[in-house]
DNA sequence: AAGAATTTTGACCAGTTGGAAAAATGTTAG
DNA sequence: CTAACATTTTTCCAACTGGTCAAAATTCTT
């Protein structure tokens, strides 16, 4: 049997995570078999697994393939670079992690906003929190592969929710206060419940350190960013 | 020249971050050449670097070795094994990093001592960013270097200090919450700055990302952890 | 059911990695 | 100055790494 090059494997790699096939003009496009995204998807899980805590250097093809369930040839057929799984995992990441931020809507009242905002990042640390290891550790390198969708799409958002933020404190709604470094805040605190788990855990300790923990963040986050810890008589 | 199996290089791995040798009883314990001083701590700088960016696994000997300005084979024979630098970097961290909660002193007064130590948090970030991301890098795969410091030493240093935070509290000169996530949300706004620096910078854009953005964080912080974002009346 | 295409496997390879051994060169206390 | 020790360099190695390739096995299509 004569192998024919594979083509489709090659097709893999010129298809977008929004899946439009972008390939060369002219080149056939087969649109992907069933194996094709089910395979891709297992591969792509793995990857986040293993990319997540040790990023894309400390991660071997060969652990991936062991987590997805396959041998290395084999994944390769679906992927034939590491670096290839890493940017699917990393654009895809960037469009849903910033879907949260979108959300805030100027004609909304600042305080609902601002709250629901805390709890769809909240709930992100808490649902996937593999792709918030996944962004952090690429943060820590230096973001070398989105370097510019951090300094272009990144910026511009928030650029957009900062003048929203400065539009509320305007109207006296908000105190005023830096927006960017309000939204840093933000970020920092959700986060830090999917990075540093372990270390919340462990300080929590087994009483206070199950699942509760992401409603007690919850209403503590909600306090501190209304009123901060200064006490107030009671109503 | 018959090669003494170099006694010294091997009484580094028992000397420890404080300095005091713990050798088997009976083992001579030779002191520190200045030799050996200087390079150790030229090779841990180097580590410290390429540790706190590509983590443990994604750095490599080779590459220490170069930032250092020496030769692998050189570069062992002060560390013999690669773990031996990594474990050493840590355990040194941890006594560094934990500092600053230390002297959060239940005789003093909240504000002041909150404000100071999101101060001291903030410096840390700033003028040690480095040690930051390695601690990050060692949280995200999970801690596996130092859990039982994490759930022992750190556990009980941070119940310590919720408990002042709760006399606080219980005085009325601290707004009643949570006092374990108050300490995590003051961990996490803080070392944001250093260990996703690339992110700040680019979101901040040239005008704003300069070194002054310290400052603009710390005013931020300040007024979060006091009043939060409720606007108040000019007084 | 047969032929064509796709998927999986096993053997392999060149470069890198952590580390060992020994020889060559430096340093220093007496 | 020199013997004893400390340091550095050179050479080497086995395991691991990312990746290739052809053959075998499987799945589709008609």
């Amino acid at each position: 049997m004569v192998p024919t090059k594979v083509k489709n494997a090659d097709t893999s790699a010129t298809i977008e995570a929004d899946g439009k096939p972008v390939g060369k003009v002219g080149a056939k496009v087969r649109p992907l078999t069933r194996i094709q995204r089910e395979k891709q998807n297992v591969i792509l899980e793995a990857a986040l697994e293993v990319f997540a805590v040790h990023g894309f250097r400390g991660s071997t093809i060969d652990q991936i393939a062991d987590v997805a369930g396959m041998s290395k040839p084999n994944l390769l057929y679906y992927f034939p670079r590491k670096e290839e799984i890493h940017r699917r995992l990393i654009s895809e990441l960037l469009v849903t992690w910033l879907a949260p931020l979108r959300e805030m809507d100027a004609d909304g009242d600042p305080f609902p906003e601002i709250r629901s905002y805390i709890r769809r990042k909240l709930e992100m640390a808490r649902d996937y929190p593999r792709e918030s290891r996944l962004f952090a550790n690429e943060m820590l390198q230096g973001a070398p592969h989105i370097i510019e969708m951090i300094e272009v799409d990144l910026k511009n958002l928030v650029d957009e929710k900062a003048g929203i933020l400065l539009g509320w404190m305007d109207e006296g709604k908000l105190a005023r206060t830096d927006p960017y470094h309000l939204i840093f805040s933000i970020w920092a605190t959700t986060q830090h419940y999917a990075d540093f788990d372990v270390q919340v855990r462990a300080v929590l300790g087994p009483s206070r350190g199950g699942e509760g923990r992401f409603e007690d963040a919850a209403r503590y986050l909600e306090q501190l960013f209304l009123y901060g810890l200064t006490p107030r008589s009671k109503p």
